[in-house]
DNA sequence: GTCTATAGATTGATAGAC
DNA sequence: GTCTATCAATCTATAGAC
């Protein structure tokens, strides 16, 4: 069949991909080089540029490749609750909102065998120096994000624009550290949480930044 | 007087060290390199060796420079904290813990003129993809950590081990980014909230966080 | 303490044979 | 598509004159 040449490369690309992936994880981005990653990938130093042009555009294909999925998802749920919400006639409840978009991120990283290295990297998305790559993370978050600062303020009419935002920013931090710490079994800090399961640190996490999001505002205290 | 050569030393030493605290936040330590540091600091490249040893060295100056005063601080206020409550024979308040903890990060990168570069490093320590630079923010955070994790054990009794530490870390998720945002003017994402003033932003935290540690347990649920 | 000059290693990317 | 060989740039660190 013709699928031979297209399967080799297919193969060879898959296998920089996810190699790039754990090295990327480990030692992130600027510390990892084209030639540790081919060593490790089996592959000849040349083939990465050959298949990827250059170091950006590896960086780039590493991140969209997960983050794709992740974030039609996060769309479809969060468009679900927007149309329940819509039929019934009253606003969307915020632990659904949230877990409507953290989930995701968790549930779809959990194929990849032993440790879950795209949860690491895009733990690391806002911490990110690099303009270029952060940027690369911004534009596929976006959509996503804008659409669940619009539902949550909804479901928090109450809520000053500006204690919203940061709130939902705060989220936002604490999503990332999850992620970090659920990548990875480095401890980060002494008393780092003990191992779980997926589902279990997302209910912690819904459970906890949920009634942090229904706080009383307390801009009356200025 | 004999103070001439220690007032040089001196000042050719705090002109790399802030040169160098502005360039890491902006770029990252390994995207920072001592000819461009000499260059924007208007020192010679050989000085900074001379003066630091190796990067590495001048990398944990600029830590430790601003994270002991802060260190301290924290240490301070949760010491005064649990002796106010063992005096009056009752548990710490979780709002008045997380202000301790969270407050002097803000406070004492306040003076810096200009943009608090010393908060977006700080904010990116969790990050930090070199575990040698991991280590040396986490052998300073440690002590003070391990004191608010106890002294919250007192004031939230009912609360598992595993769930007190998880929100512990989302505290410190949520601290992270919001002194990634504090300290510098770029948008991270679209609705970036809105420029505030420190302790704005450390009672918009405070507020979110508190609740959030509050929050109910949910360990019946599994 | 400050300078010039440079060693010595590593990097991303490419040219050209097969 | 894969290989070897190599270029040109960049980096940290140091030696040695002043």
């Amino acid at each position: 069949m013709a699928d031979t040449h297209k399967t080799k490369q297919s193969d060879t690309k898959t296998r920089i991909l996810d190699e790039a992936e754990k090295l990327f994880a480990q030692n992130g981005f600027k510390n990892t080089s084209i030639s540790l990653l081919a060593r490790k990938a089996h592959v000849n130093q040349a083939a990465v540029n050959y298949h990827f042009g250059s170091k950006g555009a590896l960086v780039e294909q590493v991140i969209s490749r997960r983050i794709s999925p992740i974030d039609r998802q996060r769309m479809a749920n969060l468009q679900a609750i927007e149309e329940t919400a819509t039929r019934q006639g009253r606003p969307p409840a915020i632990e659904d909102l949230l877990r409507a978009y953290i989930e995701p991120a968790f549930i779809l990283t959990e194929t990849a065998p032993g440790e879950k290295w795209f949860l690491v990297i895009a733990g690391r998305a806002f911490s990110e120096p690099d303009e270029t790559i952060r940027n690369v993370f911004i534009r596929h978050f976006e959509p996503a994000f804008l659409l669940l600062v619009a539902l949550m303020k909804e479901a928090l009419p109450g809520l000053s624009d500006a204690v919203l935002r940061w709130r939902l920013h705060f989220v936002l931090g604490a999503l990332s550290h999850a992620m970090r710490l659920c990548g990875s079994h480095r401890l980060p800090v002494a008393s780092a949480p003990p191992p779980d399961t997926t589902e279990t640190v997302v209910r912690h996490l819904v459970a906890f930044l949920a009634t942090g999001m229904d706080a009383p505002d307390d801009a009356e205290h200025e």
